[in-house]
DNA sequence: TCCCTCATGTAAAAGGTTACATGATTTA
DNA sequence: TAAATCATGTAACCTTTTACATGAGGGA
């Protein structure tokens, strides 16, 4: 089983989705850890298929196209949950614009200075999306605090999403003051 | 150009190198924002070579193989030069533990925990082993603050690489200590 | 004796992105 | 009229990982 797969699953743990769903929601907010496109989508939900870890119905609509609605099965809830607690290797960190930090000295320190200005905006802006989910998931009260609640994990995950953006923007203002500093 | 001819010019920007000893910097302490194995290494620099932005020049060693060492040509730091301001999309973070979190709730909490301890203390390592290197760099004095100087561009990298350990690490524990709290 | 380091490559497979393909309805 | 949303797929391409391939020298 790919990832991709196990990401799939865990969507569909909370509630069935179409695979145009679960697109959106590898986009966004999930899309923070895991991203996907339709077209690894699609071809991944009939794998899980026809491994019999999920299964579809087909749901016509009026005036819009006809959707499968794909459910997680017993057998894909019991393989999703062994996977959780499967140790896993720490991820590997592939960021583009580290990779041009380290370069950085070869650079216009004024030039520069805007690249991080730039995603210093960026963050600012992603942080205020996660803020904004923070606020409606405690409006759910205690059962943000029950480990085997959805929205505990959906909490706690979010959590990590707001720490990583607020540290990436105060990471990329300070950075820019030191190339902005012309003395 | 592919990402990864960046980063071997970049690393090549510094100092000339082998594809072996490129290979051994992509793993640690670079390997902290990108990675890449040999198998992708070799046929890269070569790439790089055809479009003239590197040379190489045989080295005999005696007891030991052989070795092509690779040296960035001024058409090469000037290719560089030219990305590093460029504009870049933000980083997609890739997670998987993240994603384990997100399905955290169908998992025993005991299970689970172990699952952060183990992350939590992989980080802890990491973050000695960037401290070190901070060490070793703080003790080049003022370079460390030239905006044009390599070791500015390293040490700037690695705040990045101390701040995202130990905010890592501290979540791993906050989740962990969520998760042991049987109450 | 077996494994690790040094050293350089190729090939196959898996994972992921971009582009191709179609078509109705709604909004600007 | 043009673009966006809903909806599902396939194909080509690029990137990355894993495995295959070879061989000398040093240490446990």
């Amino acid at each position: 089983m790919s990832t991709l797969g196990y990401a799939l699953l865990g969507l569909l743990a909370r509630e069935p989705a179409s695979g145009y769903d679960l697109s959106r929601q590898l986009r966004a907010p999930i899309g923070f850890f895991w991203r996907a496109r339709h077209s690894q989508i699609y071809p991944e939900l009939a794998r899980l298929e026809a491994e019999g870890l999920v299964t579809h119905a087909v749901v016509e609509q009026q005036e819009l196209p006809d959707k499968k609605v794909y459910t997680i099965t017993e057998a894909g809830q019991a393989t999703l949950q062994g996977w959780v607690t499967d140790p896993v290797e720490p991820a590997v960190v592939r960021d583009e614009l580290l990779l041009k930090t380290f370069s950085l000295w070869l650079a216009e320190p004024a030039a520069a200075a805007a690249l991080f200005r730039e995603h210093e905006r960026h963050h600012a802006e992603q942080l205020r999306v996660y803020e904004a989910l923070q606020q409606q998931l405690e409006a759910k009260g205690e059962e943000i605090r029950q480990p085997t609640s959805p929205f505990f994990a959906a909490y706690v995950t979010l959590q990590r999403g707001l720490i990583y953006e607020r540290q990436y923007l105060e990471w990329c203002r300070w950075v820019a003051e030191q190339l902005e500093r012309t003395d």
